[in-house]
DNA sequence: TATGATATGTCATATAAATGTCATAATTTA
DNA sequence: TAAATTATGACATTTATATGACATATCATA
């Protein structure tokens, strides 16, 4: 799922580069002239990250980030604060009224787009997905890509969730309800033992690899992927 | 990523022919409709490229050009001038001021683009579109032509864009959403499943050739070029 | 500007893949 | 060995993709 980043900037120029900069890097932009507007979305949906403008007219961008941060809703979307040069003492100001990054204008847009990568793989590493590595075995989940000492292995795709939430979480044992919820998601009416059936079906994909006898079944309890 | 493009041009209908151009190209134009504007805009965000009228309302091109070129940040930035024929014994003063080309007035939209792809190509490469090969496939947008060991294969437009944009991105895995953005354009009323169709499209084209399977489905995610 | 030729988007239908369930076999544990 | 638990193969159903046909739109050219 694409990130949603809510962009604050009044200047409707700048602020449509942002926007499309980020969309065509693969995230989901939203606009907002100003800090009440932006209120008004967050209030909502609330957004993945906010770029936000330091000088803005009403209410500007340093009091926007402390309400924020004050908010318990709201206070741990990351917020990325742009400036002007002239205004780069306020650094210090920025950083302590909760931003987690900061970028002085002139920026390149290109430039701004991987800050945004880079905050989000810091604080909410589930959208930025990145590839997971865990012994002979490499999974990309963005690419639908899983390789076995390099090899190619063809896998289903839900026995690629199941493998991905395995591999995120080694080593840790999972009961079937709990493998349920976090692969399936909630819409569960689904039967125990169907995860029965699609650990056996991962393992099928994984047989003749060098992992075939990576995920563990721990009788009485549920499955658990060991990393050794 | 596409190439950011400043227009500085006062001129509304030749900014806004200029900027749809562009668009059309496959780049990102930003459009400023005096050099005053186009300062705030560069104080927020770099451009790729700028193209820049020689006469405007206040500050005029060569004097902003001169500017741009004092400024560290933006010194290196590519600079094309425009100018109408009768001031075309300037050239010398416009190349001096830092143009990094000049086209005279009237000009087609069409040199234009192609004039910006040659300063790009000199000055930032990864952001024109040239020439792509992979494997036996050879295909050239500039030429709307496609061979596949040397042979030239019938492509329709739509077939074309849709297999430039592929190629583009080899082994990425793209939804139908983002296939639609970004070789349709942003008027997306389009249905989802149209994509389909012209992938199969597409397919027919390569029927024969030795790349017929190098367009890849993945099934719950979309479509791949597979580079090998 | 009219006309044939292309190109495009949508739909209905055909194929193919994935999923969940169940019955039964195999295993483990007490 | 019996009871409990897990593994496995088969199957019906659901879901996703491929394909052919058609109506409309666009383009080039007489």
């Amino acid at each position: 799922m694409a990130a949603n980043i809510l962009i604050v900037e009044d200047e409707e120029s700048i602020l449509e580069l942002i926007a499309i900069n980020l969309h065509q890097s693969g995230f989901n932009p939203v606009r907002a002239l100003s800090a009440e507007y932006a209120e008004k979305i967050i209030s909502n949906t609330l957004p993945d990250l906010i770029i936000l403008d330091w000088m803005l007219p009403g209410i500007d961008g340093i009091e926007f980030a402390r309400r924020l941060k004050t908010n318990k809703e709201t206070k741990s979307i990351p917020i990325i604060m742009l400036t002007a040069k002239s205004q780069e003492d306020n650094k210090v100001m920025g950083l302590e009224a909760g931003a987690d990054d900061y970028m002085t204008k002139p920026f390149s847009p290109r430039e701004l787009v991987a800050r945004v990568k880079a905050v989000l793989r810091r604080k909410a590493p589930d959208l930025v997905n990145e590839p997971i590595e865990s012994g002979h075995l490499f999974l990309d989940p963005s690419q639908h890509l899983l390789q076995s000492n390099k090899k190619t292995v063809t896998i289903g795709p839900t026995e690629f969730r199941l493998l991905h939430f395995l591999m995120k979480n080694p080593n840790i044992i999972f009961n079937r309800n709990q493998i349920l919820d976090r692969v399936w998601g909630n819409k569960s009416e689904i039967d125990d033992r169907t995860v029965d059936v699609h650990i056996k079906r991962l393992r099928d994909c994984l047989k003749g690899t060098n992992d075939h006898n990576k995920i563990e079944t721990v009788r009485g309890m549920g499955y658990r992927f060991n990393e050794n």
